[in-house]
DNA sequence: GTGAAAGCGCTAACAG
DNA sequence: CTGTTAGCGCTTTCAC
């Protein structure tokens, strides 16, 4: 026996009495083949081990079997539950994930584009650091489709799977004031990032519907996310007069502001409401009710593979946009959970 | 100027008046080239926007630049943490990555290993769904080198790095004796993983060394982890005499503990003290303190990468182990907590 | 220091 | 239905 998985599609044809071609014709099933010879040639490929050289294919056909993902940190949960189901998906049709994590990062995004075109990969998915910046064209000039998650590409459009960001920031915000809170701050991340900006105008609508003042000074965007909403936090609750509740922007802000509370003492947390996006799974412990715009990101990582499918079939039209709606999801602490606190307060 | 990145090795070449052999010297680094034709060449290269091939280029050398990552669940703060520092020491040496969930299923993960085979990656990191029943023997026979992580391969042994287990389980289990628990339960993954096998281990030895009575009733093992932990510490919490401390074998575990114990009120949290694995960045919200061993989890990834890069080298010595040590951290309640926990019962 | 030539394993015309 | 042929872009001997 020939040593396993070194067999070339030619021993096969050798072994089966028949030409290299119809093996291919056999493994790709692509083209007729009669069934008597279908069957020697599968049982060449069994007595063989034969397993097709992937990179031979690949070269050939100057394409490769992966779908590039390129998001900006793979440690932020969102894009963790995000790579889970782009692969989910990929995997169901044969293809497999190469992971880029550009960490916000213009310059190192833009080389990892570069090198998905290079690699000749079959799609690429991916959430741009900037909206104007961000620029897709190597991709393009490849012939290799692009879709968009989380936010858009101006610079280069293409389709594009995004949440409702303008309801869940208005959603979010009236929810807020309707519980009677007029000083709301807002923590965003910056406005270069599609997000940032929609959910920004989100925030903005509500209060002024509300006829709400917004404060300038209780506007805080920027980057860096959790460490951002900590010192963002930390700055509002140093104001003479500290907003009552905080809208924040992503979910690694929430982290940052609800840190920041804790560190200033679950007392004054309680009396600030905190709004936010994204369910974590920890969010059920927390000593303190939050509300949140979660978004359906199984959904998203799906849609955005079907609709690069979609293209790497064939598929132009002009881009098209997905826009999914929220579901606000407010974690109330319990009436056990009250209790207890109180129990912990006596010890 | 000719269409950007459609150039071969062969209009450089031209261009530059040398032949393809030259073009492929200079952009090795491989081979004399004096510098004069060097300069030309990159001039050329310059002028036509060429971008070597890298199918092709992977093609001869019939070995790609992918480092294959097998893990179990990229949802898992551990194994993203994990991907994380891979990706990052990986792309530093110019390789990038491959990510397959296996989701603790050995079918899945045997064709992985296949998969990760036939495109001849240049080498894979893995944290094998079973002791026993995973072989990378595939990966073995295409010359590609493994590592494992987290988890030994004792069917087919190859360079380790995980946590000491047994010293993270039994300093755990010894703070729990310390703080005066004597019933103290142990919910673990199941002893066909490494870890659940080495952390029970360690549990019992610090409950024998304490002189403590190891009571199969309060030893749960399972799979499903999150799911599993709420599960059993529901169950240990019906029983008649119920532990009072709880030793949770892994982070998902921990977090499913909590979970029940939330459930059933924060005020029996109290009373039930919990250990447990990795150092998870919502755990400062916590309305109850928690010991965890935290892993060298960036560590582990670099190591694993760095052995990895030995071997794909030459280095062709008998398996090794790099065991690292874990590091004990208390989330305490602080004071300002205490007084805000009661603030809020008072409301 | 440089060029010529061969070929990696596969697929896709095109013939028959 | 099947075989023949050509060649994808690169690297790597081997001459010179």
């Amino acid at each position: 026996m020939p040593a396993r998985g070194k067999a070339t599609i030619r021993d096969v044809a050798c072994r089966a009495g028949v030409s290299a071609a119809t093996v291919s014709r056999v493994l790709s099933n692509h083209g007729p083949v009669s069934e008597d010879v279908r069957m020697r040639v599968q049982q060449a490929i069994n007595a063989l081990g034969y397993r097709p050289n992937r990179i031979a294919r690949s070269f050939r056909t100057q394409r490769s079997n992966f779908i590039g993902l390129i998001i900006s940190d793979v440690e932020n949960p969102f894009y963790t539950s995000l790579v889970r189901a782009v692969e989910d998906t990929a995997y169901a049709q044969g293809y497999s994930l190469l992971l880029c994590n550009s960490d916000e990062d213009v310059e190192k995004e833009r080389a990892y584009i570069q090198f998905m075109a290079d690699e000749r990969v079959a799609g690429v998915i991916g959430s741009p650091a900037s909206e104007q910046e961000t620029s897709f064209a190597p991709l393009f000039d490849a012939g290799i489709p692009v879709v968009s998650v989380d936010r858009r590409s101006l610079r280069t459009p293409v389709d594009t799977v995004l949440l409702d960001n303008l309801a869940s920031a208005r959603d979010l915000t009236r929810y807020l004031i309707a519980r009677g809170h007029r000083r709301i701050a807002a923590i965003l991340p910056n406005v270069s990032i599609t997000s940032g900006r929609e959910r920004l105008a989100g925030f903005v609508q509500a209060m002024q519907e509300a006829g709400l003042p917004v404060d300038p000074a209780l506007i805080c965007e920027g980057k860096g996310f959790e460490a951002f909403g900590m010192q963002a936090m930390h700055y509002l609750l140093g104001l003479s007069d500290p907003p009552t509740a905080i809208f924040a922007g992503n979910n690694l802000i929430t982290l940052g502001v609800l840190k920041a509370l804790q560190e200033h003492g679950l007392r004054m947390a309680e009396d600030i409401d905190v709004a936010g996006h994204d369910e974590m799974p920890w969010m059920s412990l927390l000593a303190k009710p939050i509300i949140v715009a979660a978004q359906p990101i199984r959904e998203m990582g799906q849609r955005a593979m079907d609709l690069l499918l979609a293209r790497m079939n064939g598929d132009a039209q002009p881009p098209r946009e997905v826009k999914l709606p929220p579901r606000l999801v407010v974690h109330q602490l319990n009436a056990t959970a009250k209790a207890a606190a109180c129990g912990e307060a006596r010890r």
